[in-house]
DNA sequence: GAGTGGTCTAGACCACAGC
DNA sequence: CTGTGGTCTAGACCACTCG
């Protein structure tokens, strides 16, 4: 029942095994898991142990558990990305996913800082998205999206002529591309021309600019997003515990 | 063995009133709580029950495991401190913990948006700490700290000469009082005549600003901080997972 | 009522620390 | 060796959902 050499705990084995089936999209998002004693029944372990691999899971946000109906795995909702992906929020607290314009699509050859976001060659072809988002009815963020291609075949031809706002929901649906993990680099910058004109601001007024690239369920990255958003009305929240 | 009324789970009972005895300081920080087996005893249940509240408090970074030596009442120390509650990074990804300069301390009365931030009456005494503090041998941060001069008594007169860099130690060491959770709200800022002058910055220059509120273990506020950061050289680390 | 996840228990055994 | 936390199992019962 266990292994000799690699001493993994079993629920750890277990829980490997079941990322290793949501990375090649053996269940959609959304999709339910079968039973804790299904599961169990299928890896030879008790119930006990499969539910510690799947608690584990749930911790870390990639399945959902309902008491009475299931184990389903996670889909980026709307109130997901607004509490967990997204943290500008109005002074006043409230919270509203940003309505977006796209300013520009295209693919092209990935430069050197591309490459390096992305863990790409440089040249290796990317798209590139260029957009401004809205909060509160104003414009107040001026964003570049840049995704490797070869992942998102397509792209820019499939892309609805509204983009979606949320566009980790469109890469789960349409390319089964999870977004599991991110990690942001927060500076304080001065807008340049091109961004003060887009956002009605004065040249050089100080941005909140946020480095995001963000990773697939098997760690690769799949997205680089710069934004430099207008923190007049608006702040960063980050929550320490 | 269980409430009728309440109805809430045996191990979340058993969790509050672990926590209650943290709060009120029933063991020191750095101690040994008593063994699963023993606090099982103690309150009659099994030491699964235990455990699963133990486990609850681990992942709240409230007390610390080691297997074979037993559970402890988490610290600050400065591995926490630099991985948990302060998030900037030099840009080569390197972390150090800052200096710091005091330029100021003295009690005073809180006025409006100091007592708004520590849940106080206007006019409750304070006490305020500023100060620049040095990332990689350059001033970079002008920070502001305001605390509850109750719940800090002789503040003022009993720190040493040269202020504890990290105070959230000093805090735990001198008054007992453990910083469990904090609330950051950033924003992009123009450095004041003052902020410029202390950070060798032209006026205006961006700045990073962290509005920060601690909260102890009660969770009643401690501690209002806000940070004004040159971002030239480091940025703000956010990791979602 | 049948099926699911959530709680609680009890006991066995493993891994690690320290005397 | 003893005591600690960590894993694994097995079974009972509870709470919730749905047909």
């Amino acid at each position: 029942m266990d292994a000799a050499p690699g001493f993994r705990p079993l629920y750890l084995q277990v829980k490997d095994l079941l990322i290793q089936r949501l990375a090649t999209g053996a269940w959609r998002p959304g999709e339910a898991l079968p039973s804790e004693f299904g599961l169990a029944a299928e890896f030879n372990v008790s119930q006990g142990t499969v539910r510690k691999a799947l608690d584990d899971l749930a911790a870390q946000n990639l399945v959902v558990r309902h008491q009475g109906k299931g184990t389903f795995v996670a889909r980026h909702t709307p109130q997901r990305a607004l509490f967990h992906f997204f943290h500008l929020v109005a002074d006043d607290g409230a919270r509203a996913l940003p309505g977006s314009r796209v300013l520009g699509l295209k693919t092209a050859k990935a430069d050197r800082i591309e490459a390096e976001h992305l863990g790409l060659k440089p040249g290796t072809p990317v798209v590139r998205l260029k957009r401004v988002r809205l909060l509160g009815g104003e414009v107040a963020i001026f964003e570049r999206i840049v995704l490797p291609a070869a992942r998102f075949p397509n792209f820019v031809q499939r892309l609805p002529a509204d983009v979606p706002n949320e566009v980790y929901r469109y890469y789960e649906d349409v390319y089964g591309i999870t977004v599991a993990r991110a990690v942001e680099k927060l500076k304080a910058v001065a807008a340049t021309a091109e961004e003060a004109k887009a956002l009605n601001l004065t040249r050089a007024a100080p941005l909140l600019e946020i480095d995001r690239i963000a990773y697939a369920l098997d760690g690769s990255a799949v997205e680089w997003r710069l934004s430099r958003c207008s923190t007049a009305h608006h702040h960063y929240l980050s929550e320490i515990e």
